[in-house]
RNA sequence: CGCGGGAUGGAGCAGCUUGGAAGCUCGUCGGGCUCAUAACCCGAAGGUCGCAGGUUCAAAUCCUGUUCCCGCAACCA
């Protein structure tokens, strides 16, 4: 009979190459790494895509930023991106980037399609516009009718832009939704898509810009840009060769539909409304399922490159090693609930399951076989009722393992193969090795009991695969033993009996000090605050108009001596201060109190401009402005004359 | 009332859709064992499931109200 594989096709959400990514991004593909093994474990004929998302506005920014073309900037990231995937053993097949011309240009041809065939169509863009900031903004976005960026006045403005029929195929998708409920998964994220943008009514998307111009153009209007949501989504299909002239080919015919799209849960909107329209509209099958998972987040507070302590894969993987990584993520990852990383919780999961269970039982079996038999494993076949529990429980989990995976629950799955080690060191406390070795009598059933060990730790280690793929090699290599085949994993006694194991033994993981471990931690903070300075040093400064000499005259600074200093009340950022300045006295409300205490600030003397237009700040008066410097980060720091000058002296 | 997520023994989580004796991992304490990386095995303590009402024979689970945390203007999947 002849068996023909089936295909599966997994992809993750193409990363934003903006900057990068931390261990939260490192996730997805690691889970979809997961999946993607085990698939090609069970026989699967696995296609998995990943890639880099590097248009938009952002990213236009930053390369600006940086004083380099938005595709330099680009190119560097999605190595840096591409790099990381590969240190973290990720199987890919594809890595696709969404300037890749060939993408390029299929997604011009996708838009023009979707245009002739009156799925788009041109209009205005109506909202309030900022002329300073060139942002739009809705109704609900301004503060008190201004610009909530700059706080200038708004004015009714329009733009030319395309717009995409969204009402046209909502009724389709929410029927297709309800038809197929695994489509959404978990079933919380659908009825968040259904409840909140579906039943509610769903608007024409637009899906151009003008204002920026690092994206893909319309080839029949290049003013405009498509929008980086329709260029990114299209990449599940451009990537595998589909082109809507008709000349997509036969892997596109043979992959699609997608059979998972793996997606933060941030996006599952994009990929569960936007995407199926968008796929309806060219006509083509919809992904079979899409999965929106949680967030890894870092325990204490927010990651924030200046306080340095944004975890990245790259660094973690350099302490911990990569498998190690893999298996903290994959196991601590819930379903549904956003999962917590701190270095501490990554030394207990890692001493608890790697060291003592896992690497501990490996290690302590090798060392018993050379001790006993000098390396060799024989099965005498001198069985116990003892042993029946251990067989069945090893032959049964690589069906409870498929189970937990065929739902995605990978944390589950993991512990089934861990439950399957510990029940292995429960069995060596339970047959006492150490007491049969001194009975000579007993010598058969000792290499008995440690060929079933062996067994049950050959069949651990090849389900152990798909999560932790180096760590199964090296566990096999010591055991000399071969890769078990999926189809064989619940068949118990298959290790040759006879083998010879390796002679000295390697120990699979060296146990954590978290004391160590933070002080490595404290290196890389130390690090990556020296990379955010470097890179500080870089600002480009936005240059304002140029102003008059004259116009300058007409603002007027000093120094000035703070006199008393306390804290606005009910406010959480404001100070207020009296200042001397020359004979005269000026109260001053400043937004520093997260950089000075109200007793740092008495006796400085710092620079004020005197002339500025009395204000109220949260009710209280303020007749000037106490002068700071600004980083990135919004952090402040007064400007003081070089050398002691008297209060009062002008400035100029 | 901006939106959203959460609150379950010391820590991290599951259980909630479809009510029916509160579970997992770690830690703690006690015991066992010595093949092993102070590891492994057994046992125990510890929770009125944020609070207050309601529905029900029965509520962590459903309903209403309330308090407190945490994300969201980007380092977001």
């Amino acid at each position: 009979m002849k068996k023909i594989r089936k295909k599966y096709y997994i992809t993750t959400a193409i990363a934003y190459a903006s900057g990068k990514p931390h261990i939260g991004n490192s996730y997805e593909i690691i889970l979809a790494d997961n999946i993607a093994r085990f698939k090609r474990q069970q026989g699967y004929e696995v296609f998995f895509q990943t890639g880099t998302d590097e248009h938009g506005q952002k990213i236009e920014l930053k390369a600006q930023e940086k004083g380099i073309s938005p595709k330099e900037f680009v190119d560097d990231i999605s190595v840096q991106i591409k790099r990381i995937w590969d240190l973290m053993n990720i199987s890919y097949d594809k890595f696709i980037r969404t300037t890749d011309k060939d993408h390029e240009n299929r997604v011009q041809k996708i838009f023009r399609k979707l245009y002739d065939q009156g799925d788009i169509y041109k209009s205005y863009y109506k909202g309030m516009y900022c002329t300073p900031c060139e942002s739009f903004f809705t109704e609900s976005q301004l503060l008190d009718g201004k610009c909530p960026d700059c706080g200038k006045p708004v004015e009714l403005a329009r733009e030319e832009a395309y717009f995409f029929k969204m009402s046209k195929y909502a009724k389709r998708l929410i029927k297709y939704i309800n038809d197929h409920p695994k489509f959404i998964q978990p079933v919380l994220r659908k009825n968040e898509m259904m409840n909140n943008f579906l039943l509610a009514g769903i608007q024409d998307l637009c899906i151009s810009r003008t204002s920026f111009s690092w994206g893909i153009s319309v080839d029949f209007a290049p003013r405009h840009v498509i929008y980086v949501w329709l260029d990114a989504l299209v990449n599940y299909i451009t990537g595998i060769g589909y082109d809507c002239d008709g000349s997509s080919n036969g892997q596109f015919e043979k992959l699609w539909p997608a059979d998972l799209h793996l997606v933060g849960k941030d996006i599952i909107r994009f990929h569960t409304i936007y995407w199926p329209i968008f796929l309806m509209a060219l006509d083509l099958p919809l992904p079979k399922m899409v999965f929106g998972h949680p967030w890894l987040l870092q325990g204490n507070g927010k990651m924030s490159k200046s306080k340095g302590n944004v975890l990245y894969a790259d660094d973690l993987a350099e302490i911990f090693g990569v498998d190690a990584v893999r298996y903290f993520v994959l196991h601590e990852m819930p379903f549904e609930n956003d999962g917590v990383i701190t270095w501490n919780l990554m030394v207990e999961r890692i001493n608890s399951d790697l060291v003592n269970t896992l690497g501990n039982l490996v290690n302590r079996t090798l060392s018993m076989i050379n001790k006993y038999f000098g390396g060799m494993i024989c099965d005498k076949g001198v069985q116990d009722v003892m042993d029946d529990d251990l067989k069945a429980i090893v032959i049964a989990t690589p069906g409870r393992v498929v189970e937990k995976m065929e739902s995605l629950k990978v944390a589950d799955a993991l512990r089934e193969i861990f439950n399957l080690f510990k029940r292995c060191n429960k069995y060596i406390d339970e047959t006492m090795p150490w007491i049969l070795a001194k009975d000579e009598t007993k010598k058969d059933r000792l290499s008995t009991v440690l060929y079933h060990l062996v067994d049950s730790i050959v069949i651990g280690a090849s389900l152990l695969e798909a999560f932790m793929p180096e760590t199964t090699q090296r566990i096999l290599e010591q055991f000399k033993a071969e890769k078990r085949d999926y189809e064989q994993l619940d068949h118990f006694g298959l290790y040759p009996s006879g083998g010879k194991i390796t002679e000295k033994s390697e120990i699979l993981f060296d146990r954590l000090d978290l004391k160590e471990v933070l002080e490595k931690a404290k290196a890389i903070q130390k690090e990556q605050r020296a990379v955010e300075d470097q890179e500080k040093g870089s600002i480009r400064l936005e240059f304002k108009p140029e102003i008059t000499f004259e116009e300058f005259g007409r603002i007027q600074f000093a120094v000035g001596e703070i006199v008393t200093c306390k804290a606005v009340p009910k406010s959480e950022k404001l100070l207020c201060s009296q200042v001397r300045i020359g004979d005269q006295m000026k109260q001053i409300v400043s937004g520093i109190k997260t950089y000075y205490t109200p007793e740092e600030m008495v006796g400085k003397k710092v620079m004020v401009l005197v002339n500025l237009k009395p204000a109220k700040l949260a009710g209280v008066l303020s007749e000037g402005m106490l002068l700071c410097a600004e980083d990135v980060d919004g952090n402040l720091s007064l400007m003081m004359p070089e050398r002691s000058m008297p209060s009062g002296a002008e400035i100029y």
